[in-house]
DNA sequence: GCCGATATGTTATAGTATAACATACTATCT
DNA sequence: AGATAGTATGTTATACTATAACATATCGGC
């Protein structure tokens, strides 16, 4: 699977249909549910698509919700490390990186000699507009 | 309950001691095993003390494992955001914080509006020793 | 002692993820 | 076409993670 993936199979367009219409973040069995119309049966169908997806970096996986969402970022993989905002409200996820923060825990990575790393960046609140509508 | 835990129930001494012998962070189930010897029988028993120690800040959930770990910073909760590295051979878990990536991150929160934010910063890979020893 | 608050015990169930094996499709070579 | 190898899919069963709901016990203040 290369980073850039070049086709998909008709599970994995399916899988990422579906999170691309989401409005939020979805959970596995949350797309097996809305697959099953189109014949998805078990699990395993979903995960091995989105063990494909999350390889090619057209799907992120969320660990803190344990659910995945589109990717949404420009030139997701060339920016550094990748954060996300989620709000717990409406599921709004904001993809973003940031210079400062890439290039700083990537030097504690090399420093402390860390090998083969995949970091996690998530942000957990409430976003602008839910904050407003308390 | 506070931020500075005073005292501990004995469940939440239990877990902490599992915790705080550990080498490697541990699951609750985990920890149910290790503590079914001391009479723990069911798994809302460690759930409970969890979430009392991670609210009290001498726990650390790992959202990318599902995990459990004691907390090893000193001063954990007065040096901004907390990151954790974590060697997927060994299982060392390095607690540390950035500066400059507290500031970064508390930036960008701040100018997006997001509210009551939890931040989760998580970095897997082999840490020193594991990667020289292939 | 009484009462409210917290802690604990217990059973059942919900939610997340993978192992294992069978079948089908696709591409390539003979 | 037929054989073969690699990938994708279908299916069943099971493992792992987390919480709801309710019962009982313990601790303090009154
Ligand atoms: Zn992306
Ligand atoms: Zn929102
Ligand atoms: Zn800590
Ligand atoms: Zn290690």
């Amino acid at each position: 699977m290369s980073d850039q993936m070049t086709s998909l199979t008709k599970n994995q367009e399916m899988v990422l249909g579906a999170l691309s219409h989401a409005k939020a973040p979805m959970s596995a069995y949350a797309i097996l549910d809305e697959l099953r119309s189109e014949g998805f049966r078990a699990p395993p169908q979903v995960y091995r698509a989105l063990e494909k997806l999350v390889a090619g970096g057209l799907v992120h996986r969320l660990e803190s919700l344990n659910a995945f969402v589109a990717c949404s970022h420009e030139d997701c993989h060339t920016s550094g490390l990748i954060a996300f905002a989620i709000c717990e409200q409406c599921g709004l996820v904001s993809e973003f990186s940031d210079q400062a923060v890439s290039t700083r825990l990537t030097h504690w990575i090399a420093d402390h000699k860390f090998t083969n790393t995949k970091t996690t960046i998530e942000i957990r609140g409430d976003c602008g507009t839910c904050s407003v509508a308390g």
